[in-house]
DNA sequence: GTGAAAGCGCTAACAT
DNA sequence: ATGTTAGCGCTTTCAC
């Protein structure tokens, strides 16, 4: 009887047991608030929650009722802490902003929902700093696995992530060694391809549009491929000209007229992202230039709005929701305890011809 | 002497006190490593990082140098068990598909990182159920705001949120209860406005294009004001076309037949989102249908394309951004315990009348 | 199937 | 400016 001692102090006034202080706590409702009114321990209810076939029937029902009549909402920061398993799996994306990477995001929390994980989703604004911050707040929170877009890490994010022993998928790139895991496609690949197809067209003076965000390996991989191969081809440089801003598609008009000017005629131009090609393309029309006899456009990603477009738009296709299908079974088989046999995941790439070549 | 007990019981053994069991514990690196490794208590260390001007700069130094030499990660898990505060403000948006909802929670981000929250991002799917269960879960993480988008709040939702006593913002719509405070624009005025912008241009004969989301309330506010006045105008009641999924802008073109088989001739649509809107004017230039001379389009949102279309979309425009600051500075004033003067927040609409019309 | 005890790693409150 | 103590609310372990 250990509400004896609290009846016997506070036996004259008749008031509910004055403990010695109660100026922490958080006011709601708690475990033990439900036990007791269901007339169980406070282990039977926490094991209800996180497992409701281990109680009998008869008490499973009892504890509903006494949820709904206090109101109880599990605390999962408690039970985090107690459990050392936070459920959260973080995800870092370049922007939000950009559609393409709602994908693989959506994909991940599919795949993860059923087994009882919530994704947490930060943008790095393509800012290797920010990507390190996000990186200790999320490890902080003690996220029990990390999906990283491309592969662009610090080294000092590296080796956190190396000590804190989380599990690691890196997506949209392979990267020759990975912190821990990589589902991708090759971008210096698409990079090639793509110089290759202009160079079957016929075009001979390429030109590359890109954003200045430095800590984009993805789209500097492609780059590579495609001047490497414009090179191999016995073309000269592409011309190069950069957005200040990924997507900021206002700057398009802008950046037609320097692509306009770059001192050489231009029949063919590389864009490191759909949102960079539709840009252009619409430039282009509103600006009557015609896509492709006055020039050709290519792009990356494959969106939506790519073959909708008018003319429309030839661009790389990659699986984009099955990064994150496969980043996500990734870590499920790393949680279960499975080994993951292949540890890079090559997803592959298809240049989807349209219109704009 | 605690240790005794344990130093006792392995006495001959001589090794460092064995405790009890040690099953438990992740393994990580405690503020009490840090602290010893420091020569300070672990509250010193504490402060350190909730507050660094708190300790004295030669500590600081002190703690600094041993958090680099144990590589030491906070736990914020079991720092907001302790402090009841777990620095994290959910926001639920109907999908991070549709870019129109990157800006707000990039505001809102961006307003609440400086003071040290984070935001937690979940999607809707415009399912009241599924919102149902974010906040739940959210609620359980004990975040300390929500953000909703749109005000289609289940009763039980509404509920849970008021007897949590947590600080929400509904967005986007203007509600005459809100839960607790709200930011918006007038959903209803913009379709009215859309309507007499048609009217005033001479088209009659009227149609509208919605997705078929019930949860979303912000969409059916918009109809509600073109259809209600398209009455009061003395049309006939405007033709309606339904997509089956919000952001698959692939449908557009069967739309587009759909609307040119109404029965009866369509001149003006009116599109309850960017997305539908930009698609179908993009199906128009496909079929060879010329807008706005066969068909005028508007739509509402604004978004970055609806201007680099050709023809450049008619549109009404909201303060996408300002939502999600304002939110977070409503937040920020509760979390301050500052009283918020105004809980409703009008910020407007513009029709940007562009091409299309 | 259910209960009792111990403690996850931190911070609030109260000291000094 | 720094240290000591007592929890935060849950889950683990062990016992029945």
């Amino acid at each position: 009887m250990p509400d004896e001692r609290g009846a016997a102090m506070a036996g004259k006034a008749g008031d509910p047991a004055p403990r010695v202080r109660r100026s922490r706590g958080s006011g709601h409702v708690r475990i033990e608030d439900v036990a007791r009114e269901a007339a169980v321990s406070a282990q039977t209810v926490s094991r209800f929650f996180r497992n409701p076939g281990q109680v009998s029937a008869e008490t499973a029902a009892r504890i509903d009722r006494a949820v709904r009549a206090t109101g109880y909402v599990r605390n999962l920061v408690a039970g985090a802490l107690a459990s050392n398993r936070s459920r959260i799996v973080a995800v870092l994306v370049p922007t939000i902003a950009n559609p393409i990477h709602a994908a693989p995001v959506q994909a991940l929390a599919d795949v993860l929902r059923p087994e009882g994980y919530q994704v947490l989703v930060g943008s790095t604004n393509y800012d290797p700093a920010v990507e390190h911050d996000l990186v200790e707040a999320f490890l902080g929170r003690r996220v029990e696995g990390i999906v990283l877009t491309g592969t662009s890490l610090l080294p000092e994010t590296a080796h956190l992530l190396a000590r804190a022993g989380v599990p690691v998928v890196q997506t949209w790139e392979l990267p020759k060694c990975p912190v821990d895991m990589a589902v991708g496609s090759d971008n210096e690949g698409a990079g090639i391809a793509v110089a290759r197809h202009f160079f079957a067209r016929g075009y001979r003076n390429f030109a590359v549009l890109s954003h200045g965000a430095s800590g984009d390996t993805r789209s500097a991989a492609r780059l590579a491929g495609f001047i490497g191969e414009s090179a191999r081809l016995g073309l000269a440089p592409p011309f190069s000209v950069s957005f200040t801003r990924a997507t900021d598609l206002s700057q398009a008009p802008d950046l037609l007229a320097r692509l306009r000017h770059a001192g050489r005629p231009i029949d063919a131009v590389f864009c490191v992202g759909d949102p960079l090609g539709i840009g252009l393309v619409l430039a282009c029309g509103r600006s009557g230039l015609r896509v492709p006899l006055d020039l050709a456009v290519a792009a990356f990603g494959d969106s939506e709005l790519a073959a909708l477009i008018t003319p429309a738009l030839t661009t790389v296709r990659v699986p984009r929701a099955d990064f994150g299908r496969v980043a996500g079974e990734m870590l499920l088989a790393r949680f279960a305890g499975r080994p993951v046999e292949q540890r890079i995941v090559d997803l592959g790439f298809r240049l989807i011809v349209r219109e704009t070549t």
